[in-house]
Order: C-alpha cells, then structure tokens, then sequence
DNA sequence: CGCGAGGTTGATTTGTGTCAATGCACGTGG
DNA sequence: CCACGTGCATTGACACAAATCAACCTCGCG
C-alpha cells in the first residue's frame, strides 16, 4: 500500500522523486501499539517523533472532573507530535484507541528534513492544515447543531482518508466507539446513539459494525453544509514558490 | 510603550540584541484600523502579513445561517496571518471589532526573517502555541459549563495579555460587546450576559465600561480550572539547542 | 434631546445531559 | 458446545442548561 505521508504530503509542495525517496526511507521500520495505549502523555518530553501509517489515533485531554475531550484525529499520514523539540513537553495526550502502527523517527531524522526545502514547505503546509482543521472544529462545536456537527465530522474524514488512500469513494472503516465519537463533538454518549440513529434514518450515513458507508455523499455535505477549502488540498500549481 | 512582538518571542526563543533590532524595524509603520473593519477577509491572498499593535482582532467565521464563530482573539504582538504564502488563500476572516492598529509586513520581509535561526524558532513557537490555544478552546466548548468556560478565558486574556505588557496585576482593557464574547464561548448572547452577571455576583469578575477587574486572580484561575501550560510561557534555560 | 447600540429581564421552549435498565455480540473458559 | 462475562449499543423517563423571543432599560453621542 502506497505511502501515507508521501500522498498527503503531495498537496503541501511539489516534490521531486528524490524527496519521496527521503520521505520514505523515514518511514521505515513500523511499530504495532496496542489499541488504548498511549503514544505520548502530557507533560512528556519525548526523544522521537512519531508518524501514524494504519489506523487512527488521537489527540485528547483529561479533565479534573473526569470528562475527556478529543482534540483530532491522526490517520495514516499524520505526525503526533513533530514539533515538540520546540516547545519543550507536551499540553495533552495521544492515544491509540483501536490499535495502530506508528514509526518513530528520531530527532535528528526530522531535523535532517529541515535541510530540504520542499520538505520543509510541506511539513509547515501539514501544520497550518492542522490549524485550520481545529479552527473547523471549534466553529463546529460552537455554531451547528449535533447532527450537521456530525455529518460535518463524517465528511471530514471521508475526505482525509480518501487524499491518503484508505477510503473508498463513500465509505471507510471507523474502528471507534459511539463514546469516543461522543467525547469528540462534546456530547454525551446516548446523544450521540440518538444522533446517530437519525442521520441513519434520514439515510445519510450507516455505521455498521466499524464499517461507515455514505449512501450520497453530496446529499451528507449539503447536510452538514461542508466546504473543504480548511483542508487546503488544492494540488500545487507551477509557479507556487518555495516560502 | 515597549514591543509586545518581541515581549511575546522572548518566550519562544533566546534573543540576541540584534535579533531585537530586526524585530523592532518590523514593526515600523502603524496603521489604525477602524472598529468593525476586516484586516483580511476567507478567500484572499494577502500579499503582506498583518501583526497587531494595539488593540483586539479576532479571527471568525460566517455560517449560512448567520451565525458567527470568533476562533482566536489577537493582542498585541500576535500575527495574523503569517503564513498565508503557504496556505495560497485565508480559509477565514480577521476583523477588528473594536479599532486597533497594525504593521503590514511585506513578504520579503518576512522571508528575510526566516534567514535567522533564533528567530524562527520563536515565530514556531508562536504557531505552535496558537494551536495549543486552539485545542484548549475546543476542551472549554465541549467540556465545561458556560461559567467556566467564560472564567477560562478571562484567565487566559489577563495572563496573554500581562505577556505582552498590556495588562496589570489584575485587570486589563476588554473593549468588546458581550455579543463577541457570546459568538467566542458559542452561547447566545443572552445566556452570556447571565454567566457574567453569576461571576460578578460571585465576586469572582467585574467587567464594567470595558475595563475588566478581577478581585482574587487566584480564586478565578481555580474556578476555571486554568492550566496555563498550553500557553508554554516557560522562559528559555541555556541549553535550550535552536531547531 | 432623541436616537441607537448594547445591555438586562422574564416567559417559554428545546436540546442535551443524566441515570438506570436492557439488549446484543463476542470471546473465553468450563 | 454451551454458559457466562464484558464492553458496547440502545431505550425510556426525567432534569436541567441554554436557546429563543420579546420587551424594556441605559447610556453615550450627535
């Protein structure tokens, strides 16, 4: 299966077939976690960067009372944690929930990349994405009922997963909870059981057993009135400069 | 009165005197932006980079409904859109509700910032904590009640803005209508006006004729349940190697 | 002095949370 | 191969936070 960052990366700068080479020697040796088990916790400072190629993970908070929030999704393609060299220790967790392998890349790995100005270009492409999907997402939370703010999640990733090959035209594999989904939106768990039977029943979306299947996805996107320009995939033109 | 762009970047990165020179040409012409008016508005492609001076802006969106989303309040000292050249285009808006005044930076400039080491680490670092503040926003919205919600912010303004020198001990300048504060918490601007009227009854917050006062800073950061760590204002230790 | 934006209030509705019970599917061990 | 346990999904009853609607007030400013 073709690379996950190469493809993501595609859309962040124009590389050169010596770029994809470097990008793919990184992405070497991969390593199985444990679904629930943490990849960073706050407060570490870890030594490696890691890049997500199968499954999800996910980036939450605890808080005092209990309560969990999920700030993003990492699928294939996604770093975890590519900057915390900068900052010093991280402000909140990255879980596995459903099990994924990851590569470690050690610092030295990432700060040879800074060399490579392609590179660099999209490596700050991918952050700034990041950016503007959490700016998506409080906009989300903030402004549109449950059910678009749902719809508007599944589009989302079905267009994520799609730019990184791992879905299909409409559909693509959820291996989460309804709670994880809950705790993602800021809703209870049962709201977002009833959530769900609702988009199923107006037939916008079936999650069946972690399998997501969008009957039309136009009709899901006009739904949850999704524009995609935060994700910034449009393909690089001639004449984008090197920043 | 000092500058809040280099205040703010002392935290990001060790600063040389010269590094402070070429940070303080940047900031050479104010300009005065009338309240209410867009710096840049979604779909432009800026040719220069906008930083704040004095003053509020805020970053926002418009669904179709109506309703608005404020994403990020800039102080001074806050770019606003540094790295739109990346992006090609803005995927929101930025406004001063209430009058403010900026430097425009031309490109070039900023291109030539990226030639110093220490420099761009700190402009990293400055990217890195707004999307820290991001993520932090998303837990309030999904996790705490409107009370808390509204306490962590006024949290997060004072110590923001004491950064940069704009704020005292225990108050500072919020020139803002509670409507803004609404469309930044995602509550309606009645609901907003209610929570604030507990806090001031709780002796916790008195905001009046857009001065804020906070009587017990200590006793409104417990209540909020305010972590500043996402903030990553930790000063640099020798030691700390450039990126 | 009057206008208008912003702030305040009360009545009412609605969305969502909470609690608690039940159902269902799957995997494990007897 | 069945009994059981466990995690997740589903349901119903009820409580509560927050939205909405509509009026009214206040203050600064032209």
């Amino acid at each position: 299966m073709s690379n996950p960052l190469i493809m993501k990366l595609e859309y962040g700068a124009r590389l050169t077939d010596a770029d994809r080479a470097i990008l793919q020697d990184l992405s070497g040796r991969t390593r199985r976690i444990a679904p629930g088990a943490d990849i960073t916790s706050e407060d570490d400072r870890p030594e490696a960067v890691h890049l997500v190629m199968e499954g999800f993970a996910c980036r939450y908070k605890l808080l005092p009372n209990g309560r969990r929030q999920i700030m993003a999704f990492l699928v294939p393609g996604d770093f975890c944690d590519l900057h915390v060299a900068i900052l010093g220790q991280m402000d909140h967790s990255i879980r596995t929930a459903w099990g994924c392998t990851v590569v470690d890349i050690p610092r030295s790995a990432v700060d040879r990349l800074a060399e490579n100005p392609r590179i660099t270009r999209a490596l700050w492409w991918a952050t700034l994405v990041d950016e503007g999907t959490l700016r998506e997402w409080l906009v989300n939370m903030g402004q549109r009922g449950a059910d678009k703010q749902m719809a508007h999640l599944f589009c989302e990733l079905l267009v994520r997963l799609q730019t990184v090959g791992r879905a299909s035209e409409d559909g693509f594999d959820l291996p989460i909870t309804q709670t994880d989904l809950a705790d993602t939106l800021g809703i209870s768990a049962v709201h977002a059981n009833r959530v769900l039977q609702e988009l199923r029943g107006q037939n916008l979306l079936v999650w069946k057993s972690k399998r997501v299947h969008i009957p039309d996805v136009a009709r899901l996107k006009a739904f949850a009135e999704f524009n995609p320009n935060y994700l910034h995939l449009r393909r690089r033109e001639n004449g984008d400069e090197v920043h």
